[in-house]
DNA sequence: ATACTTATTGCAAGCTGTTTGCAATAATAG
DNA sequence: CTATTATTGCAAACAGCTTGCAATAAGTAT
């Protein structure tokens, strides 16, 4: 799995007489790697560490083009905060839960959803192109965290 | 209906010593009859027209007083848009439908969510504290309409 | 009505997150 | 190894929102 990224974005960049770069490599395996639908600073942070040369604009161009080739998917999941958040682009569809806690993300589904999404279609005559479901709370770990605290506390 | 959340606003505001001045008259005139969920800049336009003396950033503080009151909310629909959109909130809970076209917010609600957000729950061992859902697509009208462009370039 | 107090305003400057123009660099083809 | 041109780093720009401050004006006291 982890390699499939890189592999595919390679073979597109070649395809399109582009070429895969130390940076582009590097930005790669940090969004495989880091997996938790990091932002571009964080990806950044990464890198950095290993080039410590690399500007941020690399970080984002990268990330746009990824986008725009569907590899990547860019969303933002907190209402207050302006921060996108980026991910290898899963080919079904998911949707998001957001921990505060540990700022982690849980992808699920549920075909709940899908008659959700029907049923809005039937009564308002309208057409649902996407949906988009963002869960937030604790997850399980966050959870127990603060149990323990609260605990220490008493 | 229409005039409530002026007169919440103004009790609130002298509640805490605040002053309803002629500025904060007009947005709050505007929120409530914009209606779908006008952005910042919307707002600013409107009153801009009434008051061209008026300043962006008293919009801005004016929303965000009345967002700290409880009497506004705000949320980013769009996923690539950075803008933030206010509405007079709602005192149950509720969802909505973006219309790309018109850019109308249609609210709606489901009782299969709180299935979902109970079976996410159940599978995860997690706390859902917030669940935020987000249509997109056209509504009825833009749906007429497209299919008359369309018949009209036939 | 008039003066006083201080909440609110307009303005300009600042901030965060993201984008862009451009000259310098470096990856690939020849 | 050279030529070509995609990509980079940098600095400056941008959008959306926020903030400090002196000037203004709402509400209170006189």
């Amino acid at each position: 799995m982890s390699n499939n990224l890189i592999e595919l974005a390679t073979r597109r960049l070649h395809a399109q007489g582009g070429r895969m770069t130390e940076q582009r490599r590097m930005i790669l395996e940090a969004l495989d790697c880091l997996g938790c639908h990091p932002t571009a600073e964080q990806i950044f942070a990464v890198v950095s560490q290993r080039d410590p040369a690399i500007n941020l604009s690399t970080v984002y161009r990268t990330l746009r083009w990824l986008e725009q080739e569907g590899l990547v998917s860019a969303r933002r999941f907190d209402e207050k905060s302006r921060q996108e958040r980026f991910d290898p682009a899963l080919p079904v569809e998911h949707h998001h839960f957001f921990c505060t806690g540990c700022e982690t993300v849980i992808e699920f589904n549920d075909p709940k959803l899908s008659q959700v999404r029907a049923q809005f279609e039937r009564q308002n005559g309208a057409r649902v192109e996407a949906i988009s479901v963002t869960l937030q709370g604790l997850c399980a770990e966050c959870l127990k965290m603060l149990g323990k605290g609260k605990n220490a506390l008493s």
